[in-house]
DNA sequence: ATGAAAGCGCTAACAT
DNA sequence: ATGTTAGCGCTTTCAT
């Protein structure tokens, strides 16, 4: 007759014995922008309907201080950890696989990945876009890319599919910093429209981007579609409701968080995980911009 | 002697012998939408410097979630846990009170917080922007509102300074389910130039839903601010980039992650806090849009 | 079935 | 200064 009386467990006590925390820890490159926010919330979401809790930590872009947060993941003994990109460093990865701890990469493809993974291919959304362009007719497209190694591998493979094209030289790129902003879209487009004034087609790094760049055009009154494609990446919840609506690559962030969150409690709960390997695939979604 | 042969401490352990899990739990009635997310990106930072991790629980809008919520947090017997929002829930005060846990309620205003308080007036928010609407000029606005509790107080606040001002009848509301997108943002004003076609002015609130109003506007030929002024609330980083500018309320919500941060590390090593209440305020930024 | 006892891996208090 | 020990509050195991 432990009710009524206020009495709570201690989920130390009992995670120490145990030794299952019910916890997972997700390790984020910002806790700002709005692109993995779909992945945090279905895996919070997975999890806490599976009695286990989520626990966040910013990895920045700082390698160093990602290996300090490791260690502080690892000491709390969470049943999972979930990665939002591959993990790179070498230390990183001794740490992680030295741990024992399931880990989950995500939003990304890898053929030595530590543990499990469900992600996609970067290479090929880069090729995908470009040869969408290319089927609609542009011919001088730009890319708006921003400056993490992911996006790094989408231009790289809009690049390879732009001279498989035979498109007649290398496609521009312009560098952001990540995250990217509404506000860097209009720079952008600004700095494109003075430097390659022929161009007809961008891809954007980000949805987020792609609509600093319609509202810059719309201010310049440059005509989207007609004079300037716009195709964002992300398929956030504004992108059908921009003026023009956004073409752009969906990537199924919600089934990335739950099949994570799916991986590691099967993991904790002792059971195989039989495809630890998953590529969820992506989407153009073909709508007015482009 | 216990470097390099991968040995890492067990939190769980230490933290139930000293009872200091240097953990902090962080309630968010939603992980979507960017409203918190400068809030839970500073708390985030600034207990990462301190040494201390942050786990997010989503409260979600169902108070009987709410409490089971409460005791998985209570469980792990947290440094600190920071609300978003007041909590209401009878039962959540006690169980708060109950625990001992330090608890820092944000983002609103309360005569009887739980233990400590960053936050600000909704109130005086609403009155604030009415009055800075009425001094411009405009005679005819209209409410969009989302329909959570610190939103239907700004939209008491406004209303009560409607009519200390002496508009001529009460101010028309139309409500937004919660969380606010771009997409509702247009249809809302679709709904008001329908149902209000003299409207002069819109307070929205969220940057997000005037974003959609700007963009719905645009599209109908709609000028801003000459035929329709747009004040937002929240000054994302977007706003400023927008065209026009938006004019909105910003809120430091770095701040109050911020000191939120720096009282839970207080209490938690002993230091007393004394000033446990803090009203942060708010600043209207005048831009082009109103 | 029910109850008693051991012990998870640390930290803090105590004894040298 | 250094080493030793007790014990945080549970879960699990073992004995009844």
């Amino acid at each position: 007759m432990v009710s009524q009386t206020g009495f709570v467990p201690n989920g130390m006590a009992g995670g120490l014995r145990s030794s299952r925390a019910r916890l997972v820890a997700a390790v984020l490159p910002t806790l700002t922008g709005p692109v993995f926010q779909e992945t945090v919330r279905s895996l919070n979401q997975a999890l806490d309907e599976r009695g286990y809790q989520l626990m966040i930590g910013q990895s920045g872009y700082d390698a160093s201080r990602e290996d300090v947060l490791l260690d502080a993941i690892i000491r709390r003994r969470p049943d999972g950890i979930v990665l939002t990109g591959i993990m790179h460093s070498v230390e990183g990865r001794r740490q992680l696989l030295a741990s024992g701890i399931p880990v989950v990469e995500t939003w990304d493809l890898t053929p030595t990945p530590i543990d499990m993974l469900v992600g996609f291919s970067h290479e090929r959304i880069g090729e995908a876009v470009c040869h969408f362009l290319h089927s609609r007719g542009y011919r001088h497209p730009v890319l708006l890319s921003a400056d993490d190694q992911r996006a790094g591998r989408r231009a790289a493979g809009f690049q390879r599919m732009a001279r498989t094209l035979g498109f007649g030289s290398d496609v521009p790129t312009l560098l952001v910093p990540a995250p990217t902003t509404l506000g860097a879209g209009r720079a952008a487009l600004a700095e494109v429209l003075a430097s390659h004034p022929q161009t007809d087609a961008l891809f954007c790094s980000s949805d987020m981007l792609a609509l600093g760049v319609l509202i810059e055009a719309q201010t310049r009154g440059l005509a989207v579609p007609g004079q300037l494609a716009v195709v964002g990446l992300g398929d956030l919840d504004f992108a059908v409701n921009l003026q023009p609506a956004l073409t752009t690559v969906r990537i199924d962030g919600t089934r990335i968080g739950r099949t994570a969150a799916q991986f590691i409690v099967d993991r904790a709960e002792g059971r195989q995980v039989n495809e630890p390997i998953v590529d969820i695939g992506f989407e153009i979604i073909t709508r007015a911009s482009a």
